[in-house]
DNA sequence: CACGACTGCTATACTATATAGCAGTATGGC
DNA sequence: GCCATACTGCTATATAGTATAGCAGTCGTG
């Protein structure tokens, strides 16, 4: 049946996201990740000693869900905390934590093909800054 | 700061969509609508008569959701149910639900408006086409 | 050095979404 | 007609994600 939200950008941005995000979350669950995981050591990794309050800015995160969100991270023993200051703390991967980064990065790469591969090749180049603009991170 | 996984169409897809989300609902407010409630009435409004169930399908809401949502909009007095078979309810707006509708629609057609204003203008015609292909809903 | 801003944290609450199971109902094959 | 099967609406419950309020301690700056 023709859904009749369909032509509503905002629905369908909606439906698309919750869609791959489910599919993802399947995809990474044999690692025990979530996809905030995953974005959390990625930005670890390509931001070493980023301060924890930094990270949740970023990636959107409020400071009462970091601390939870951290430990359990740290628990897991993939990344550690180092006292910066007496009230920061600076995120690094474990050694193990690169290691699962890295089973991490080969999902997401599938799961990344897999999202393009819906999109006819000549919209393809568009995805990508489409969401970008949509996001639209200056603004808001 | 740049962020390091805005590269990634799965995670720029769910940050635009949780922005747009927020706003929506944040434009909703007003009329004590939630974005679920507005895509509700929408698709009653284009298949009148739709059953419970086959609504619960295509937005995409489990059975056991659909029951306290469905009984919070009738409750309110924007929608009826109709008894079409001895299990299954036809729902139909009421006036007061087409009227709070017409509010909500031109809240809606706001919305869009600044999402599209987002997008480059050689960019936007792209915007839907691109969504549906990432949204897919064929195959998944 | 005092003040305001910042950091990490706990507790809590709310929303959205998911699963399990139940009673009753329609349907298609025999 | 009868029965197995699938479907409908529902309750209860669980989980994840996100949000607010407030606190103790710390830092930077005027």
């Amino acid at each position: 049946m023709k859904d009749p939200l369909a032509n509503l950008a905002g629905y369908v941005l909606r439906r698309a996201s919750a869609v791959a995000l489910a599919e993802l979350n399947q995809r990474l669950a044999p690692l025990s990740l979530r996809h905030a995981d995953v974005a959390m050591l990625m930005l670890i990794e390509s931001v070493p000693g980023i301060t924890q309050s930094h990270a949740g800015r970023v990636l959107d995160i409020q400071r009462a869900n970091m601390a939870p969100f951290v430990a359990r991270l740290e628990g897991r023993g993939v990344i550690e905390r180092r006292q910066v200051d007496r009230r920061s703390q600076a995120l690094a991967l474990t050694r193990r934590g690169r290691a699962l980064l890295g089973k991490a990065r080969r999902v997401v790469a599938a799961h990344e093909a897999t999202l393009l591969k819906r999109v006819p090749v000549k919209l393809r180049p568009m995805v990508l800054p489409v969401l970008m603009a949509l996001w639209n991170r200056d603004a808001s």
